[in-house]
This record gives structure tokens, C-alpha cells and sequence, in this order.
DNA sequence: GCAAATTTTGACCGATTGGACAAACGTTAG
DNA sequence: CTAACGTTTGTCCAATCGGTCAAAATTTGC
């Protein structure tokens, strides 16, 4: 090997693209369940079914791991609102933008606790992705949003404050899921509690909570 | 010395009461800001201004300084849904609800942090608590809720999920404090984003997203 | 088949960590 | 004053951590 892996042309061996796939996916169990310094790259190396020297071969740093981890995700993460289109009717895209994100929580629950894991702890790695990439999407739907009020499509209020309810009630799902689950106990807290979330967020955004009639 | 502090007749000095409450403080600010395994000893020690020997006097392993911060915890954490009553209007008591929780996240962010990286990591050390007097708790109130619905005081809906996004998009303004400061900016970040939160929260809970008329 | 390149491993290292311990220091009641 | 008790500190230790390195094993290009 006489490449450093991480100039702008990997160039790389069949057997390093699978590995380093083997080594994020046990990294991305590992950092999300014990966040970046609760983790250790023995734990990850032993997810990985690799030894220590051999994982540290593919990564030379245990923030590598982290990095790459962060910037896979920031990309899927986003994808859902970069979709909200203005073309369609607001309340619709409004419903299946929230009902994509909670799918999210749902399929992808490991992600959305790394991401939280990250800003817990002040957002270190990934503070100039938020002040740069994330909040320029942001306003830029936030626009969006604030044509629909203007045009009379949806009640109006505060464009970022809405998105900002969005995550927090869908990720919620995945970054308290012990929580949820504890509360809503065995019965209701099974596989159903994503369609109960569903149906409420739902009602919950698009109706609030005042009685009918 | 001949008390091991732990006991149900802690019987402590003026000094100990003192120190306990300075090393506290400290592990307060350091577990929130970095988790449990994040946090070092010598951290907490050089917050609370002592030696780690002599803080290791007052509270034997660093687990127990976490386990008693938490104990504290959720007391005052879940006073506000305690106070939730049935006496007066739903929807007032609703309203003040989610204020209170919103003045928690402005005045005790540490507090909300701390509980949601024990949460995050898969609540290790209250899982107990959770499924025993928090969801009593929420069971408890749930059902005056559902006594609301009943009697057409609010929409009829899932009590236990509107709790849940109460919590979470509350909670949401102190755990990810960073990314709400980055994505708003330096101008709508500052000391008002809590303000905006609270007009936002209201209109949504209170009124959903149907233009009204 | 073979040489060069790549991959894997065991042994090791310095730094940091949680915690133990005895000695020194301070306080207080008689 | 002083003996008993409470407090503080310096020193030390074993375990764990992230990471190195050279040698061995394996794969790959010709």
C-alpha cells in the first residue's frame, strides 16, 4: 500500500472497500450505543470480527472512523428535507416530510443516536457542517415554508421552530426509544408504537389539539 | 470516620454537606457537557476546585457521584407533569405545561443533557425508575387527558405521544442547543430563541397547522 | 510459479484512567 | 493543651486506552 487512504483518489483494493464498509458498520453499533469517547476501537474491532492492528490499518485514527461515519450520514440525514419541494400541495408535503423522517427514526435508529451523540456533546467535529451546509438547507426551506403562509396554504408561525418540532418529536422515537418503550410498557410499546406516533404526529401537526366544531 | 456515607442515616458534617454539594455542581457541568465515560475524575475534582483523593473521600467511585446526581434529578425533572392537574381548563393547564417544561430546558440545560445521554446510552442505570415511576407517572396523567378528550375539552388523541412531543420538542431547545443556535444564527439564536420557541410551541399544540377560516 | 504488494498478527509502548493508602494536616470537644 | 476525629494530599498501582512496529501470512500481477 502506498497510498494514505485519504487524499482526494482513494484508489483502493476490493478487499479495502470491504472492510472499511465491515469496520463502519460495527463503528456505527459501537459509537451509538457508548458515543465517541465511551467507545473503544477494541470493541469495534471485535464487531468487526478483525483484531485491533488489522482495523487501525484501514483507519489509522479512531476519529477517522468517527469522520467518515459523520459525513456518510449528514447526507442521508438531510435527504428527507431536501425533498420538500415547493411544487405539490404544503399540507401533503408538509405530512409525507414528516412521515419520512419518522420512518427514519424508525429504520435508522443507530444514526439518528450518533448524530445526537454529536451535538450532545457540543457538536465538536461537525459545528462548521451545522453553521454552513445544514443551516444554509434550512433557510432555504424555511423560505419555502413561508411562501406557503404567505400564499394562505398553511396557518402562519415560525418556519424554523416548525422544523425544528419535526425533528424533535421524530427523532425522539429513536434517541429516548428506552424511554418510550419503558413508558408506553410491553403492550403498546411494541412495533406498533411507530404507527401510533404516526397517526398522532400527524393529527398533532396538522390539526393541534383544539376540539373539533 | 466510621460512617460509610452510604447508608440511610447519612448523619454528614457541615463540611461534607458543603463539599458534596460543590463536587455535585462540578459533575453536574462536567457529565453534561462529555457523558458518563467521557467525564474524568480529575475533571470533576479540578471544577469543584479539590484534589482527586479528596473528592474520591466524599464520594467513593465516580459512579455514585452519577447515580446521585440523577437521583436528584428526576424529582425535580418530573415536578412539572406532577403539577399537571385535573382541576382548572385543559387547555390552560396544557399551556402551562409546556412552558414550564420550555423555562426547564432555558434554566436547567445541563440537567435535561445529563438525563438525555443517560437516556442515549440505554438508560443503564434508571431503567428501573423509568419503568416504575415514571411510567406511573405518565399512566397517571394520561388518563386525566383522556378524561379532557372525553369530555370534549381538547381533540381526541394519544395522551401518551402527546406527552412525548411535548417532551421531546421542549427538551429539543437544551440538548440541541448548538445545532438550534447554528441553524437560527447569531442574530435570531441569541437570548429570544426561547421566546419564539414558547409562541411556537403554543400555536402548535394549541392550533395545529390548519390555516385558520 | 514467483516476486512484489497487500493484509494480518502478536508483542509492545507511553499516556491516561479509576481508585487505594498512609501520612500529614486541621478542627474541635474536654 | 491534647487526644480524637475529620479532612487533605502525594504517591502509588493495576487496568485500560490509542496507537506503533516489525515480522509473518496472504493475495495479486505477471
Amino acid at each position: 500500500m502506498t497510498d494514505t487512504m485519504e487524499g482526494s483518489a482513494p484508489r483502493r483494493t476490493r478487499i479495502q472497500q470491504e472492510k472499511r464498509e465491515l469496520i463502519l458498520e460495527a463503528a456505527l453499533e459501537v459509537f451509538s450505543a457508548n458515543g465517541f469517547r465511551g467507545s473503544t476501537i477494541d470493541q469495534i474491532a471485535e464487531a468487526a470480527g478483525m483484531s485491533k492492528p488489522n482495523l487501525l490499518y484501514y483507519f489509522r485514527r479512531k476519529e477517522d472512523i468517527h469522520e467518515t461515519l459523520m459525513q456518510r450520514l449528514l447526507d442521508t440525514w438531510l435527504a428527507p428535507l431536501r425533498e420538500l419541494d415547493d411544487i405539490g400541495d404544503p399540507m401533503t408535503e408538509l405530512r409525507s416530510y414528516i412521515r419520512r423522517k419518522l420512518e427514519m427514526a424508525r429504520d435508522f435508529p443507530r444514526e439518528s443516536r450518533l448524530f445526537a451523540n454529536e451535538i450532545l456533546q457540543g457538536a465538536p467535529r461537525i459545528m462548521p457542517m451545522l453553521e454552513g451546509e445544514l443551516k444554509t438547507l434550512v433557510d432555504e426551506k424555511a423560505a419555502v415554508i413561508k411562501g406557503w403562509m404567505r400564499a394562505g396554504k398553511i396557518a402562519r408561525t415560525d418556519p424554523w421552530h416548525l422544523i425544528f418540532a419535526i425533528w424533535a418529536t421524530t427523532q425522539h422515537y429513536a434517541d429516548f426509544d428506552v424511554q418510550v418503550r419503558a413508558v408506553l410498557g410491553p403492550d403498546r410499546g411494541g412495533d406498533g408504537r411507530f404507527e401510533d406516533a404516526a397517526r398522532f404526529l400527524e393529527q398533532l401537526f396538522l390539526d393541534g389539539l383544539k376540539p373539533k366544531g
